[in-house]
DNA sequence: ATGAAAGCGCTAACAT
DNA sequence: ATGTTAGCGCTTTCAT
């Protein structure tokens, strides 16, 4: 293994000096500059990460914690997951993957063990058991999600409000009065994540001020339960004219079924849908969407919590993404004789 | 933050008693442990990662690399992945996430820094740049996956030529004759991967020897080129009854494409698929399928790589899973008169 | 069964 | 602009 001092040797300087600079810290002469880089690349050095991170009390990583939960929104998840890590690289940091599982005790271990410079949290639920930890912690965090109380805290998060009052907008454009949303599954809304309240929130504010009746209704992932839901949603509101969906698994059955049952995607009834790109972009009828900003989420939590560790950087910021709305091909002007 | 030497002045023992009391490397009294354990935890005590790494050359962190390229298998990667860190926390070790991205260099980084300890690499190719140095590393590594040349080299995975001749005998069973298998796009298929063909390979086989007929197409994810590749199919086979698919992206179109053509699964055609569980049991007819065994590779991968760390466990093992195939209810008996 | 002390490889004052 | 040196907090000989 390459030591610092064997760099130090070769290049005829101290110690110290081969130390400044790799690190910029302080001026150093070209030449020397020059010499040491050399010998650094002819040695093939690389700084012992331990060595570094007692000397200097910075580990150069970031902890990561991602939802154990594998059942929703899995690759949404991981492409957050995975834009962090490289946003964090380019930035000289490394990325520890903690599990949910660990929940607040993980925050304690990494927070003792001086194992990351920084948190980022993903799937914060609205009165999540970490925060208080987190407030309390003399690490930076940041949240990627949006809790009841933001108080103390960083976050970053889509503006599902705005994503909701963009669908309504749409569709009130298109000429659309009478709107059924398939919303996540009931357990959704009782976990309290949160989003899911907030793009109904946008949803029913704007259609009030446009004046679109709205129905909304949460549903299973099944065929089964999108099945059933689609006829309660016909029965008492014949006039329905356009669904806005979020619920990663429904949109597929949504559409077959609403084909089954003789209604032409988007000619008879319009769709949009909160959704990742991937799932709109490969459903049966390409969907008009709002997609989760996945990369540009992960960016900006590293960004954030990168400028908190430098010193730079307030806490208790709150960012919130603006939805951007593709059009796909399964919205369209509203039938006319409704 | 509290350290080995508050502890042990707290405790009124030396450090090094400390520190063994913790690792339990040499014998202490019941007493003198008894004291210290409570001293840790009335001080909230927690080894610092880097001096315990420094010390040592042991940082209990193993590097995972996963690929970064988030268009296939998204999933089963994320549990994996997910597997991977549970399974690593609860032998001590923390997983630090590497993107493909950084390819070989990430291996050269994570050795010359002593950052991990090992390393477990998804998503091997054939003939992947980075074996090379992992062979010549002095650092264990697990790749999960095949590549062609498993010399000096420990791999995990599925064993998918059972699986494909699980399948095929699944259908012999139900006295299906006819096969066509829908396979993954052709680019799987050059970019070598190896898990495609190994699949065909058993499929071949074992049709071989149970006298079926078997014809192959690749075929890309959307539902344009699941139709076409089904209308060739039955132009050139007119009497397949049975599919089987190894195309998480296809399923459910061929599913689809197949009740609108007027053919019932199972009562007219079979399908059998080799994928994610999740894929299988949600699809519109739930599939009996064969699925990737994501969070056993997972916590095997890392039981080999802890292995290797200790010193315990060969180099050079090549870990293959059997595959399990799950009755659901897309294959049923071939039709009678055919 | 326990202590004392010498590093591990690096950073960051403190020199000059 | 560069060198000297004192730790960072832990593990692990070497003593006893």
């Amino acid at each position: 293994m390459v030591t610092l001092a064997e760099v130090a040797r070769h290049a005829g300087v101290s110690a110290s000096t081969v130390s400044y600079a790799l690190s910029g810290k302080r001026s150093i002469s070209a030449a020397t500059r020059e010499r040491v880089e050399n010998s650094v690349r002819k040695l093939g050095y690389h700084p012992n990460a331990g060595a570094r991170a007692l000397a200097s009390s910075r580990s150069n990583i970031i902890a990561l914690m991602v939802p154990l939960r594998t059942d929703m929104y899995v690759p949404v998840m991981m492409e957050i997951a995975m834009a962090v890590a490289t946003a964090a690289r380019t930035h000289g940091y490394d990325i520890l993957l903690l599990t949910g599982e660990e929940g607040a005790e993980a925050v304690r271990r990494i927070e003792g063990s001086a194992l990351a410079d920084a948190m980022i949290v993903m799937d914060v639920e609205l009165d999540d058991e970490r925060l208080p930890l987190l407030r309390a912690a003399n690490r930076p965090a940041v949240l990627i999600g949006l809790p009841s109380d933001t108080a103390g805290l960083n976050c970053v998060d889509l503006d599902f409000a705005a994503a909701g009052a963009v669908c309504a907008e749409h569709l009130a454009d298109l000429g659309h009065r009478e709107i059924a949303v398939i919303g996540e599954a009931a357990a959704v809304y009782e976990r309290h994540t949160g989003f899911a309240e907030r793009t109904l929130t946008g949803l029913r504010e704007r259609s009030a001020e446009l004046g679109l009746r709205l129905l909304h209704r949460p549903c299973e992932g099944s065929y089964a339960s999108v099945a059933a839901t689609l006829s309660r949603v016909f029965d008492e509101r014949p006039g329905t004219t356009a669904f806005v969906v979020q619920n990663e698994a429904a949109t597929d059955p949504l559409l077959a079924l609403l084909r089954q049952s003789g209604r032409a995607v988007p000619e008879d009834v319009s769709v949009v849908a909160v959704c990742p790109e991937q799932v709109a972009a490969h459903a049966s009828v390409p969907l008009t969407s709002v997609a989760v900003p996945a990369q540009e989420m992960g960016r900006r939590a590293v960004e954030q919590v990168i400028a908190k560790i430098e010193g730079r950087g307030s806490n208790e910021e709150v960012m919130l993404l603006a939805p951007e709305l593709t059009v796909r091909e399964s919205a369209a002007q509203a039938p006319a004789g409704t």
